[in-house]
RNA sequence: GCGGGGUUAGCUCAGUUGGUAGAGCAAUCGAUUUACACUCGAAAGGUCGGGGGUCCGAGUCCCUCACCCCGCACCA
């Protein structure tokens, strides 16, 4: 049998990896279906499942996607060579607010503003706009090599997982885990709407800490950042105990305070620090959640000063309706012409900023749903949302990769208060809540039955008035993106509706993805699927780390202009060396500095393995594979030491480690197999000494490790099994047949 | 402040239950037209951050100090 000229050149990943992934794709196998049905898996096996994280539909891949892409894909492709009934079920997220928050930029520089398009139109757009990027999503996982099964494609905001969203939002609603509470919340004046502690960066800034007085006999100093919020403050708060105690009680009325009046009353409570500042807190109850709740321990009103827009309401001549930057001048000046400044002191603080917009973050008090994760449920066997999501770390049910993050994630759970899940923004999910217009004017003209029907019903379905023509409104709101994403692991796989993907695939096995969204996202999961289904999500968590350049920078679609673009680099050194250089010397939770001179030497042990093989399939080409001849002593030995190195590395693809599994086959192919091996075989075969036996070891050798390789480098393994693949299948009915799944073990 | 992590060869990092310190890259010396747009061989390189403890034995376990990183909460 001649060799194709191809392999008389140097291994070329570009001509290679588009028609080997199309090869894949067009085989059928990545779709666990068709493996049975053509009798590559069996029907019983067990099944290995991964849900891709969704990538945003905000744009290009980085390269922190391809770190995922690369570690599943490893996996997906272990566990199906090992005969499990694999599925790798990829998606696309619609991330609500980053891509409305991209959309409107892109709008902006055509001078478009989003209210002018409306609700429809702007929606409209965005849709477009999340379709290209869906698509550059899809072509570059193809181009990573992904075995992703297409034909379960999911979307976060399809019609599909809306019904998801609106059956849990229902479920949860009916077991009064979602409610609807007037709360202090975090808003963000830039993106309009409110956003999660979550999405919340603290950004350290230098500012002043003021202290001043009310007024002239007011008794007590008052430390504070942010002397604008204090045009709306209504008591002072004095620990119990400490030395302002006489005070407790008194009322100050009529203050006349930079351009407005205050009636300060002051408090005693536990939670002020009498060793801080001056012993007392001055008490803005609508703009701070601590002084929102003392406030409602002592019965005192809690206006609001501040609106959407960061600007100042309801303050007096002077301050009304300016920015709360220049209200603080003005307040600054004021106490300092009155003579009420007592002190200035440069102090650093953290500013709350808005993950998505950069807004700074107000807190404000507003109608908002939530979601209490405190709150016991009955058909849960009694247990909280929180207590629902630490049992199954716990107990060892869901492990954690790293380790240590199991205690991260238990501090997070313990510290963790209601989530707030509407936004006030306009692509996502709609609020599955509906109230009634206005009016209701009854069909029957009886008078009675006007406004019986104005209740607010929470249904999966728009519901329809008894009475009037006039109907429902939904709510305007829509959900935190981590609404949808909390479902993904099964609504991907047909919930609610009972499917036999859901039988066969949930749990899933693994959950693979970036440390930096635990809470964000796997906490979510965690909640989602143990109140939903009453099981755990997946059974493992594999958490790797940021991808960073050289210099350690962090290569992240924030600073998307900066990162190394993962298609630039397969272009240059192909896909398996980069898949290479990202895996070796990399563990779970450990940043990786990708440098671009490791990619070339991985793209110099693809050119090898290619050599050999160009080598070994060149002697070995009149050797009868079904009656392979006998293996003398000293290769004997060799093939035992490597079936002993794949016991190893069997046991260590179960354990996740990954990096150890590569730089072992990477080492034991070059050092071993090419260095030692082959040199040998070359002599042995001159001096005809055993030369048949130095052809098996060869074939045998080059067979077995293209199978071990296969996970971590797929394409140079497949292109060469493809040149192998005739001589293996003489006799056999032809069909498509790929490396991919071949098993380990012959059965 | 609370929590987590790191410190191992020039660089990037492995090091599984404690048992003589490893890989890749870089650098050094030598060989070579070869399955190899190179590759092969050889040698070199580390008191495993400092100190203390447990142990026959510690990079690994315990204590302590130093420096760095990352979360979370931020305090009026």
């Amino acid at each position: 049998m001649e060799l194709p000229e191809k392999l008389l050149k140097p291994y070329n990943p570009k001509e290679t990896e588009e028609r080997i992934y199309k090869l894949w794709e067009d085989s059928g196998f990545f779709n666990p279906d068709v493996c049975v049905k053509k009798g590559v898996t069996k029907e019983n096996a067990e099944s290995f499942s991964i849900v891709l994280p969704p990538p945003n539909v905000t744009g290009n891949l980085h390269t922190g996607h391809a770190l995922m892409l690369v570690i599943e894909d490893i996996m997906v492709r272990h566990a199906r060579m090992t005969g499990k009934k694999t599925l790798w079920l990829p998606g696309t997220d619609h991330a609500a607010i980053a891509t409305q928050a991209k959309v409107e930029k892109i709008l902006e520089k055509e001078g478009v503003r989003k209210n002018d398009l409306g609700r429809e139109e702007f929606l409209k757009r965005v849709e477009k706009f999340a379709k290209e990027s869906h698509d550059t999503i899809v072509n570059q996982c193809k181009k990573m090599g992904a075995s992703l099964d297409w034909s379960r494609e999911a979307f976060t905001l399809d019609e599909k997982r809306n019904l998801a969203v609106r059956t849990a939002f229902k479920q949860m609603y009916d077991d009064g885990l979602i409610y609807r509470g007037w709360k202090i919340i975090n808003w963000d004046p830039k993106g309009q709407t409110t956003i999660s502690d979550d999405e919340i960066i603290h950004e350290e800034r230098k500012t002043k800490l003021y202290t001043f007085r009310y007024s002239k006999d007011f008794p007590i100093p008052i430390s504070t950042t942010r002397p604008e919020t204090k045009l709306g403050d209504v008591g002072v708060a004095v620990h119990p105990e400490g030395k302002w105690k006489k005070y407790i009680g008194q009322l100050f009325s009529n203050i006349e305070f930079a351009g407005t009046k205050l009636i300060i009353k002051i408090v005693g409570d536990e939670e002020v620090d009498p060793e801080f500042g001056t012993g007392a807190v001055g008490l803005t109850p609508a703009h701070s959640l601590v002084d929102w709740e003392i406030a409602g321990r002592n019965s005192l009103p809690r206006h609001p000063i501040i609106n959407e827009f960061a600007k100042m309401v309801d303050t007096g001549h002077l301050t009304e309706g300016k920015k709360t930057t220049e209200a603080r001048e003005i307040v600054v000046n004021w106490l300092k012409e009155n003579n009420l400044m007592e002190k200035e002191e440069e102090i650093k603080q953290s500013i709350p900023t808005a993950e998505r917009t950069g807004g700074i973050v107000e807190s404000l008090p507003k109608l908002q749903w939530f979601v209490d994760v405190n709150r016991k449920i009955p058909s849960r066997g009694n247990k909280s949302l929180k207590e629902l999501m630490l049992e199954p770390v716990r107990e060892g049910k869901i492990k954690i990769l790293p380790e240590h993050f199991e205690k991260v994630y238990f501090n997070w759970i313990e510290n963790l208060r209601d989530w707030c899940i509407s936004r006030q923004i306009w692509y996502g999910h709609r609020i599955p809540v509906w109230y009634h217009e206005p009016i209701c004017i009854p069909k029957t003209g009886k008078e009675d039955l006007v406004g019986k029907c104005l209740e607010m019903i929470v249904s999966a379905e728009k519901p329809t008035c008894k009475y009037c023509d006039a109907g429902y409104i939904q709510d305007e709101d829509t959900l935190d993106t981590w609404f949808s994403s909390g479902l993904w692991t099964f609504s991907t796989l047909g919930w609610p509706n009972q499917t036999e993907d859901l039988k066969n695939y949930h749990p899933t096995s693994v959950l693979e993805t970036g440390h930096d969204i635990l809470f964000f996202w796997i906490a979510r999961m965690i909640l989602m699927s143990q109140y939903l289904l009453g099981e755990v999500p997946f059974h493992n968590v594999y958490l790797h780390g940021m991808v960073r350049t050289k210099d350690g920078k962090k290569m992240s679609k924030s600073l998307g202009e900066k990162a190394i673009d993962p298609l630039d680099i397969i272009a240059k050194y192909g896909n398996d060396a980069l898949r290479m250089a990202m895996i070796v010397g990399n563990t779970p939770g450990n940043d990786l500095k990708l440098d671009e001179n490791d990619i070339r030497g991985y793209g110099k042990f693809a050119n090898k393995i290619w050599n050999a093989a160009r080598f070994v399939l060149e002697q070995t080409k009149n050797l009868n594979i079904k009656n392979m001849p006998k293996l003398d002593k000293e290769d004997k030995k060799n093939d035992e030491e490597l079936q002993k190195i794949l016991a190893e590395v069997s046991k260590e693809m179960e354990e996740f480690k990954f990096s150890i599994v590569a730089e072992k086959l990477y080492h034991y192919f070059w050092h071993t197999f090419a260095d030692i091996i082959i040199e040998r075989s070359k002599k042995k075969i001159i001096e005809n000494n055993n030369a048949d036996s130095a052809r098996n070891l060869l074939l045998s050798h080059l067979t077995t490790l293209l199978k071990a390789l296969h996970p971590f480098i797929p394409f140079v393994t497949e292109e060469i099994w493809q040149i192998l693949l005739p001589r293996r299948k003489v006799g056999e009915p032809t069909g498509v047949s790929t490396l991919m799944v071949e098993k380990y073990l012959d059965d």
